[in-house]
DNA sequence: TCAAACCGTAACTCATGACTTACGGTAAGC
DNA sequence: GCTTACCGTAAGTCATGAGTTACGGTTTGA
């Protein structure tokens, strides 16, 4: 149910980064914004929406944060994805099908 | 390479709604904008971000436009979930591997 | 040909969000 | 205790996008 947080979240571009990034490793948020162009604030805020979003996971080590991506987050994404691949197909075979009668008639 | 434009796309509710619509069945602009609370020009301009974005499929029946969910489409989506899916379960593992020598060694 | 239906686009308003700087709060080192 | 590093949040600016109304183009039926 909480796919749209997800593709909103995901919409962004420098948050696509940060996922991809955070996909391979886990690291903290100065880490993060060392690799970008924005600023630090920035990067935190992003962190915020991802992590509202659900896709992240946080872990404090002292006075750093280090965040990586959570995949239960992302299974929700992968289903409301899958399901509607599965309509698509079935509409798309029940139209072929009807179309097939329609020239079996004529 | 596009994922970008589809999931910015899905990040609003009411495109995401005409994608599930047109995913049981294709249907035209006037049919659309009848199930919306929104007006019909403001349904056609979300059809064109989401054909821009490549998942729908347009076929003209005379003065009717006729728009249908473009399965290709959503291919690229899946695929690069997919992938963002096994490199964070490939470092998830790593990342476990590592912890279980660090424990033999203590 | 005239009218009506169907649709796309232009122009505009208004809300949302991405970014900045500035500030406050917490943990480690001297 | 004091400084430094690290991070989150508040306030404000500016661009983007979702919505509207108005208009023009195309196709069908009378």
């Amino acid at each position: 149910m909480s796919y749209g947080l997800i593709l909103s979240a995901l919409a962004d571009p420098t948050r696509r980064a940060i996922v991809e990034q955070l996909a391979r490793e886990p690291k903290s948020v100065g880490e993060l914004a060392h690799g970008f162009p924005v600023s630090r604030p920035a990067i935190s805020q992003h962190l915020k929406v991802l992590n509202d979003a659900g896709v992240l996971a946080v872990t404090s080590q002292g006075a750093r944060r280090v965040y990586r991506l959570d995949p239960k987050g992302m299974a929700e994404l992968r289903q409301w994805l899958d399901s509607l691949w599965d309509t698509a197909l079935a509409a798309f075979a029940a139209e072929a099908e009807t179309m097939a009668k329609d020239n079996q008639r004529k």
